[in-house]
DNA sequence: GCTTTCCAAACGACCGTTTGTTTGGAACCG
DNA sequence: CGGTTCCAAACAAACGGTCGTTTGGAAAGC
C-alpha cells in the first residue's frame, strides 16, 4: 500500500513533468512550475524525485518504451512486408497521439539528459530504427518492395513521417492516428505518381 | 563604416547564437555560455542586441527567409510536378545541409517566442506549407500525380521528410544533401513497392 | 507510532539586464 | 602637425529575481 502510494504520487508527478517539458521544454521548465502545476512547493517535490534530470530520463524513457513495444507487436504479427510497415506506423501514430507529451519529450529533450543517461536512450532508438529496417530488408527479400531502394534510406523516410507526426499533430483533428498511420502507409509504398 | 563594422560584429553574435541555441536549446543557453563564446563579458552583448529573445527571433528569421527564397526559386522553374517536387525538396536538404544551425533553431526553438514574434514567423511557415501544397495541387490537375492523393496529407509526408532532416543530417555523411533531396523525391512519387 | 506527505525557510549559484566608466582609434579642425 | 571631439566597443560591478536542491519539523493516515 504504501508502495503503491508511493507511486501513484510519482507517478502524477511524472506525469505533470511530461506535460510541462513538452510544452514549454525541459530548460524552460522550473521546479516552481512543476510545483505550481501539483499545488505544491517546489521544495515538496523532492520526497518523490531525486532531481529533475531523473524526472526527465523518466518520461523519456516512458515514451521510448512505448514505442518499442507498439513496434515490437507490429514485428511479431503475421501478414506481408507492406502490411508490417502499416501495422508499425499505425502503432507509432496511435502511440505518439495517445501519449503526445511523453512522445514529444521522447524526440524533442532526451538530447538534454547527461551522457550516461542519453547514451541508454540512443540505444533504444537504434533499437527501433532496426524494427524499421528489418520490415523493409523482408520486403525488398520477398520481391514485395523495390530491389533498388536503399533501405537505410527508406527506413529514414517512414521514421520521418512517424517522428515529425507531434510537430502538428493534435487531438481533435479531422483524421485520427489510425488513418493517419494507415494514409502514410499507403503513399510511402504506392507512392504519389499514378 | 561605422555602419558596417556595427552590422559586423552584430552578425558574429547572431552567428555565436544561432549555433548555441540549436546546441543547448534556448533556455539552456545562458548570455555567459554566449559570451563566453565570443570572448566577451555577458553585460557587454547588450551593445549589440536588444534582448535574448531579439537574437532568438533573428536567428527564427533567418531560417525561415532562406527556406521560402529557395522555395520560391522550385515554384519558379519550369518542369513538371515531380521536377518541381524535386527541386524542392533538394533546396530544403540544400539549405538545412548548409545552415544547419538556424534551420535547427528554426523547426526547433521557435515556438519558445513570444505571442507576437512567434505570429509572424508562423506566417512564414504557412507560406511554405502553401507552396509544397501548390505543387501537389499542380501535379494532381495535370493528371501527373494520382487523383485519390489527399494533397494536405501529402504535403505533410513532403514536410516531415524535409523537417526532420536537422535531426539526423551531420555533415561528412555518405551522401550528401543533394543526393538526399533525390532520393526523397524519388521514393515519394514512385513509391516503396514494385 | 511509523511512514508518507508536505511546508517554510534557507543555501549558493546563476539568470537576463542595466549602469557608469574606460579604451582605442578615426574624424575633424586650427 | 597637434589637439580636440566623437564613437563604437568592451569591462567591472551591481540589480532584483529565479534556479535546483537541502534541511528540519509539522501534519495526516494507516
Amino acid at each position: 500500500m504504501a508502495e503503491a502510494a508511493l507511486r501513484t504520487r510519482r507517478a502524477d508527478v511524472v506525469k505533470a513533468a511530461a506535460r510541462l517539458f513538452s510544452e514549454r521544454g525541459y530548460h524552460g521548465t522550473s521546479m516552481q512550475h512543476l510545483g505550481d502545476a501539483l499545488g505544491l512547493q517546489r521544495g515538496s517535490l523532492y520526497a518523490h524525485i531525486g532531481s529533475k534530470e531523473e524526472l526527465l530520463f523518466d518520461v523519456v524513457e516512458e515514451g521510448a518504451e512505448r514505442f518499442l513495444e507498439r513496434g515490437q507487436r507490429a514485428l511479431d504479427g503475421d501478414g506481408s512486408a507492406t502490411e508490417r510497415l502499416t501495422a508499425l506506423l499505425v502503432g507509432h501514430a496511435e502511440t505518439a497521439a495517445e501519449h503526445l507529451d511523453s512522445a514529444t519529450v521522447f524526440l524533442n529533450e532526451w538530447r538534454y539528459l547527461s551522457e550516461d543517461l542519453r547514451a541508454a536512450v540512443q540505444a533504444k532508438r537504434d533499437r527501433y530504427e532496426a524494427m524499421v529496417r528489418s520490415i523493409v530488408d523482408e520486403g525488398i527479400a520477398t520481391g514485395e518492395f523495390r530491389a533498388d531502394a536503399d533501405v537505410r534510406f527508406a527506413a529514414t523516410l517512414v521514421l520521418s513521417a512517424g517522428n515529425w507526426l507531434f510537430s502538428w499533430y493534435r487531438p481533435g483533428g479531422e483524421l485520427g492516428p489510425t488513418e493517419i498511420g494507415e494514409r502514410f502507409a499507403e503513399l510511402l509504398t504506392r507512392g504519389l505518381s499514378r
